[in-house]
DNA sequence: CGGTAATCTAGAACAAGTTTCAGACTTGAT
DNA sequence: ATCAAGTCTGAAACTTGTTCTAGATTACCG
């Protein structure tokens, strides 16, 4: 409902009209989302596989660390399919946020934020991600990194980590369903903001206290749009 | 009073208590910020053609189309020396930057925003300078991305570049001084979207429609700050 | 002026992201 | 079981940011 557009190999249909992937039907497997080319188990288990030695390596020296070559080792997979798999390193990155915020936002639902307002539950669940975050700070250094650098060729993978970080918002609003155009672009706002307040913290240009405060103030935007529910 | 924090060459300062950097004393020249290392006429020179040189390459092709050897070669100076001005492509764009925003400041100086609010004033401040971006998207590509990505090692720069953005927001408020806290709270916010809004509009996934919804939305935030003055 | 330290130049060398290629292996279909 | 198409591997090559070196130049000091 949330999640679809996994990357994946076997990009490079060109034009032909021929016969569909070879490994195509194979496997319809566990995972609950692929859509677009469904991987065969053994694809399934090394983007699993990639995924994770990219989160490992992140953990550990932020974006610098994940070099496209230790990738390919720690994920026993030739360079050349890792780039089959993930065409680029912002690329790699980019889909291990979205990884990771698939885990958030089930982790944020099994126990939803109890403010009395939208606009507290919002900046509870903001900085309830902000503090997972602090946990990891090279991961969170090499993801949000990627995401600000990437350019247009990574704008759909880029796209469905922002509808996500949406949906977790709303969520945390519960509007989840029937927002207003008023209040999409407040959301949007304060997407921004998270995101830009996490780099400047991250650059080590503002402290934690600053990112709260700054959350606090953008959510207070929530406010202004809904007053007609009191 | 806005402006220091000028990066140039000599920085490899080791611990020795030797004389001070030889050109040292030389023409302290035209220039009216230089504080650290006062640069000789032709050093100066050399920079501001480094820098005429970024600008260009950066306003063809963007981030990627800022080559070090190219900037090199088209600014006469060994690939050397342009690092020992700055240190790496981030350092020289976001040094660009300053330099594109310095000429913004006073040619918003020049002539005012006329809007009725503070709010106003804002969204008209950023909207024109948003206009003046879209006439080298280029440019504002390389300038932009390189902010977003620049590392600790960048940050005073990148420090400096955020007061000038202050400064101008607060001009455009007609509150330079005497801010409050929550004011400049609000502030930060808005570059925050500022910068972020910027991102999504270069990377195509957000119309230049839609970034002037996010700024005058943001802009409200001010009016939450300031109520007592009707 | 002559000396000396710092700066500049040209060019090689190195690092990491990305591309390419030939050959081995899998997969689904006949 | 066999075949054709598509994948994966291993290794080399290419690109661009960054560092290093040796020698020429420049700037200041006495």
């Amino acid at each position: 409902m949330l999640a679809d557009h996994v990357t994946g190999p076997g990009r490079r249909n060109n034009g032909t009209t021929g016969h569909m992937t070879a490994e195509a039907k194979a496997a319809e497997v566990a995972a609950a989302d692929p859509a677009s080319p469904p991987l065969t188990e053994r694809q399934e288990a090394r983007r699993r596989r990639i995924l994770h030695a990219s989160a490992q390596l992140a953990s550990r020296g932020g974006f610098d660390a994940v070099q496209m070559r230790e990738v390919a080792e720690s994920s026993s997979v030739a360079l050349g399919t890792l780039y089959r798999y993930f065409p680029s390193k912002v690329h790699l990155l980019v889909a291990t946020m979205q990884d990771q915020l698939q885990h958030m936002h089930t982790t944020i639902r099994k126990r939803p934020p109890a403010g009395e307002t939208p606009a507290e539950r919002c900046a509870e669940t903001l900085m309830r991600a902000f503090r997972a975050l602090q946990r990891e700070p090279h991961l969170a250094d090499a993801m949000v990194r990627a995401l600000t650098f990437a350019d247009r060729s990574v704008s759909p993978e880029v796209d469905t980590v922002s509808r996500l970080t949406t949906a977790i918002i709303l969520d945390a609003m519960g509007l989840a369903d029937a927002p207003t155009p008023e209040q999409l672009s407040a959301v949007r706002v304060i997407e921004h903001t998270w995101h830009s307040a996490l780099i400047t913290w991250l650059s080590g240009r503002a402290s934690i206290a600053q990112v709260k405060i700054d959350i606090e103030m953008v959510c207070r935007l929530i406010d202004l749009t809904s007053p007609e529910t009191p």
